[in-house]
DNA sequence: GCAAGGTC
């Protein structure tokens, strides 16, 4: 060896790239291999010239992070120290026990080396681990020269330019990580610590049965994943069915079927619905008003990232994204797909494309396409379009061997292999092809289109057998063209909730919102269900169980945003920040964590909203852990209501005291009917007989058997209360304890002293007037989520106020709806706005507003008599509803006069039945009994749902 | 017994 020749120590992120980048620039003669002290991590040796320094190379790698970041030894044991401690406890990085030989390769080679070349990935996470084998070498050596390749791809010329091109490693990227790593850390483990030990002695978590190291774990990234779930799950608790009505009109001629759908969609507006189809059916004759055709193509999916893979095997083969990369891993291993963790959607022009199909020539299945599209006559190739994604470091997932199905395979390799494969295919072939025929007609004014597709090449679709293009044939039509329909009905729908996440939308979900990298997303989906905090169903959509949606609630009902993404997204912000220089670790460890220090300790001080969300799900234990809720609270007096329990004194979550019968029912299930029944729930509250009909589309509400629902409200402005050992002298039955209260200064009249001893028992003033002057501190629960704002059925899982007018939940009787509506006519008629009466029964009518998606804010008059189904919009009386004569239509009986009130409508407005029905009759164009479907509960054509008499009320 | 990020 040369004198000049120096000793160059190339670390590689993984023993792949050591391979291939050994074999790239040893092309000429070739590397020698010896292990180390690591047996996946080889040493690769060869004689390289860098920049005209004769090198001789030493090759080898590390497996991703080299170092773990940790607490000092005295914070490590959970209950070493206060959780809150863990914002300012010293960390420290430290090569883990199992990395421990490659460190001891890479100090030995490094002793013999001048030089230290890093080829660790080029990204953030890269350029930490560039500075963790820094920091290893140069204890052992402090005398490297250290420098960095920057490379994009493992290809000869990228490979090369690096080597001849080295740089500095970038402080600022691995310093981003550092900030990182550590946030995480500090966060995750204070908040799992504080809410594992606050509530698992507190409670008995049946979710997780048997489960003694039970974790409540926290993180930046699980949690959000965690919210997901939670809120689409709420969106559709919140979800009000709401009926709608369209026309649907059909013709059949010799050529075939034609269906037109009406332009309008649906309406909400029963009245309306039926107004526009009277018209029709009085002239039914439809005139053809417009005929397109047009040529429309079907593109191919983008090249393959890792996310796509997951999200394809999810939906077409139900595999989990977990065990889609267990497979992915296993295959890329053996070498018949390419690196399986990227983000890169679009081929780099340098990928020989042409190659990787004709390995596949041979497959018995594909091969014939794969020589199809080799053949430049059959003009099927495409250059492949890609997806906006690179991740300058790996191709999109390819095939990178030749395989028609090894021997070792299970099922889910054959088919992880063919969607790769297919894929690949697909995105380099040429879009399908079809001809679409849009067909518009006119009957009495109203618009009906129908549409047919012919597929005139299938292309790409020749190989991706996952997706189809269906055709539908029209008959021929021309402008001008009249005919009679064959059916003209008027049908009714409901309105649907979202469906539970998928895997796949979780994937979507997270990756729009930045939530983990693609290497780890299904890491955070498995742990949901590996910590309990949700369920997959065969179908491969998430419920969140109790466990999982209490701690969103608590935190929830903190006001806290850290079941959300955003805190995630700030992080990222800060981290970008760093790696562009703009920021300093320090700055952004310093705010970053003072903020979430704040918040922990916040959060502590809020504890009780934790425990009174896990109330809702699970029964306490006896043991410590959330005594500070008074669970049980103190008992006050004996229910006078029920005669069977004690009523206790309560604060609410709001943080608001009442007195509540321990027989209220403490368990509420908006779920599966099993699970209330192990419970004793036999109480059932549902959507009366049309539930029957929904069944499965909506959940049903079981209450327990021996429910009272008495509770006595106390003054808002109570800031403390506790039940003393007096008792009253006047109320019976006694005893009564009285309550030593304080109030809010500033709540309370000046003339009202801040402390009280004070009696429940109705013979107290003083509360009373409090009460009045000041209200009480019921309420009527909350919107959760985007939907929730109109009604929220999510409410119903927590403890709510019984209405005394109507006996219903979810409001109190300050706010029943049907006062409310007394009131609203009282203002009327003092404001002089018209009465209105019945023109069906002659009582007076009483003006409210709708609530209802199409029609929310619009006012309406409606019967006061609940024997009576009378409403009519009030725009209709004044102007006629642009011109339509609403005169007729109010006579029709109504859609849904008690939707104002959602779930609470249940006894008000279902009175109706069908004596307004018989006026109407429903015909088809041809004069014969309408067909096909109508009432959605029994299903019988001579009437819709609303007037059914198997409805319920 | 805690996080998330690498990778085997």
């Amino acid at each position: 060896m040369s004198a000049r020749t120096v000793t160059v120590l190339n670390v590689a992120e993984k023993p792949s790239v050591a391979r291939s980048v050994s074999t790239i620039l040893s092309r000429n003669q070739g590397f020698r291999m010896r292990e180390g002290r690591s047996r996946y991590n080889k040493i690769f040796e060869f004689s390289y010239s860098i920049r005209g320094q004769p090198c001789n190379m030493l090759f080898t790698s590390v497996t991703g992070h080299l170092m773990e970041l940790e607490f000092d030894e005295r914070f490590r044991k959970w209950h070493s120290c206060d959780p809150a401690d863990l914002y300012q406890a010293p960390v420290r990085k430290s090569v883990p026990e199992d990395k421990k030989d490659i460190k001891r390769t890479l100090e030995e080679e490094a002793r013999r080396c001048q030089w230290l070349v890093l080829w660790l990935d080029c990204d953030r996470e890269g350029e930490n681990i560039a500075f963790e084998v820094i920091d290893v070498c140069t204890m052992a050596n402090q005398n490297l020269t250290i420098k960095r390749a920057r490379f994009s791809a493992l290809i000869d010329r990228e490979i090369h330019q690096a080597v001849q091109n080295l740089v500095e490693p970038n402080k600022w990227f691995a310093d981003a990580v550092d900030a990182r790593q550590e946030i995480d850390l500090r966060i995750g483990a204070s908040f799992t610590r504080f809410q594992t030990m606050l509530m698992k002695d507190a409670f008995i978590i049946d979710t997780a049965p048997g489960d003694r190291n039970l974790v409540l774990s926290y993180g930046p990234c699980q949690f959000p994943t965690l919210g997901f779930v939670v809120e689409r799950y709420w969106e559709i608790q919140a979800h009000e069915p709401e009926e709608f009505w369209t026309i649907n009109c059909s013709h059949r001629s010799d050529e075939g079927l034609a269906n037109f759908n009406w332009m309008r969609g649906h309406l909400f507006d029963y009245t309306c619905a039926v107004v526009i189809y009277e018209m029709c059916i009085e002239e039914p004759t439809a005139t053809v008003t417009d005929v397109k055709q047009q040529e429309k193509l079907k593109y191919p999916p983008h090249p393959l990232n890792t996310i796509e893979l997951e999200k394809r095997a999810s939906r077409y083969f139900r595999m989990s994204s977990e065990h889609t990369m267990k497979v992915a891993e296993e295959l890329y291993q053996a070498g018949f797909i390419s690196y399986p963790r990227t983000e890169t959607d679009i081929f780099s022009s340098r990928t020989d494309l042409h190659t990787i199909v004709q390995e596949q020539q041979a497959h018995p299945e594909w091969g014939t396409y794969a020589q199809r599209l080799l053949d430049p006559e059959t003009g099927l190739w495409r250059n492949p379009r890609g997806g906006g994604h690179d991740d300058k470091a790996h191709p999109p997932i390819h095939p990178t061997k030749f395989s028609s199905g090894e021997s070792n395979w299970s099922q889910d390799h054959h088919k992880l292999y063919e969607l790769v494969v297919r894929h690949f295919l697909a995105c380099v072939s040429k879009p399908a092809v079809g001809a679409e025929t849009i067909v518009e007609i006119d009957i009495a004014g109203e618009l009906f289109h129908a549409s047919g597709r012919v597929v005139l090449e299938k292309n790409y679709l020749d190989v991706y057998r996952y997706e189809s293009w269906g055709g539908t044939m029209l008959p021929t039509y021309t402008v001008g063209q009249q005919f009679i329909p064959t059916t003209l009905t008027l049908d009714s729908g409901v309105t649907r909730p979202p469906p539970l996440l998928s895997e796949a939308d979780l994937l979507t979900c997270m990756d729009k919102e930045g939530i983990g990298t693609d290497a780890t997303m299904h890491d955070h989906i498995k742990k949901l269900l590996d910590r309990f905090y949700a369920t997959k169903d065969a179908n491969t959509r998430f419920t969140p169980t109790n466990l999982g949606e209490a701690l969103v609630m608590g935190y929830d009902d903190m006001g806290y945003k850290l079941w959300k993404p955003y805190l995630r997204a700030a992080m990222e912000r800060d981290m970008k920040s760093v790696s562009e220089g703009t920021k300093s670790k320090s700055e952004v460890l310093a705010t970053c964590l003072q903020q979430m220090k704040a918040c922990f300790l916040d959060a502590r001080v809020n504890k009780v909203k934790l425990l009174e969300a896990m109330g809702i799900f699970f029964q306490r234990t006896n043991r410590a852990g959330g005594d500070e809720l008074h669970a049980t609270g103190e008992v006050v007096r004996r229910c006078g209501l029920c005669q069977e329990s004690d009523m206790v004194l309560r604060k609410n979550r709001d943080g608001n005291f009442m007195v509540g019968c321990l027989g209220y029912p403490q368990i509420v299930f908006p779920r599966r009917k099993q699970e209330a029944n192990d419970f004793g729930c036999v109480h059932e509250f549902g959507f009366g007989n049309e539930g029957k009909a929904l069944e499965g589309l909506f959940h049903k509400f079981y209450y327990l058997e021996s429910e009272c629902r008495n509770a006595v409200w106390l003054p808002g402005p109570v800031l403390e209360a506790a039940v003393t050992s007096n008792t009253c002298n006047t109320c019976t039955p006694g005893p009564v304890f009285l309550i030593q209260f304080k109030f809010r200064r500033l709540e309370i009249p000046p003339n009202y002293s801040v402390d009280h001893l004070g009696c429940i028992g109705g013979c107290d003033q003083i509360l009373t007037e409090l009460t009045e002057i000041c209200g009480t501190g019921s309420r009527t629960g909350r919107a959760r989520g985007p939907a929730a704002q109109t009604n929220n059925a999510h409410q119903s899982n927590t403890r709510q106020v019984v209405c005394m007018n109507c006996q219903e939940t979810g409001h109190s009787s300050n706010d029943c709806p049907s006062q409310r509506n007394g009131r609203h006519r009282g203002m009327n008629q003092q404001n002089g706005e018209a009465a209105v009466s019945c023109s069906s029964c002659g009582m007076p009518c009483v003006l409210r507003t709708a609530n209802t998606e199409n029609n929310r804010g619009r006012k309406f008059y409606s019967c006061q008599s609940q024997e009576c189904n009378f409403f009519v919009w009030e725009d209709s009386l004044n102007n006629g509803a642009g011109g339509r004569n609403f005169t007729r239509a109010s006579n029709i009986p109504r859609a849904n006069p008690g939707r104002n009130g959602g779930r609470g409508s249940r006894g008000r407005g279902r009175g109706r039945n069908g004596s307004h029905a018989a006026n109407t009759t429903f015909v088809s164009a041809t004069g014969d009994p309408v067909s096909g479907r109508r009432c959605y509960v029994c299903g019988d054509p001579s009437h819709f749902a609303n007037m059914c008499p198997n409805r319920g009320g």
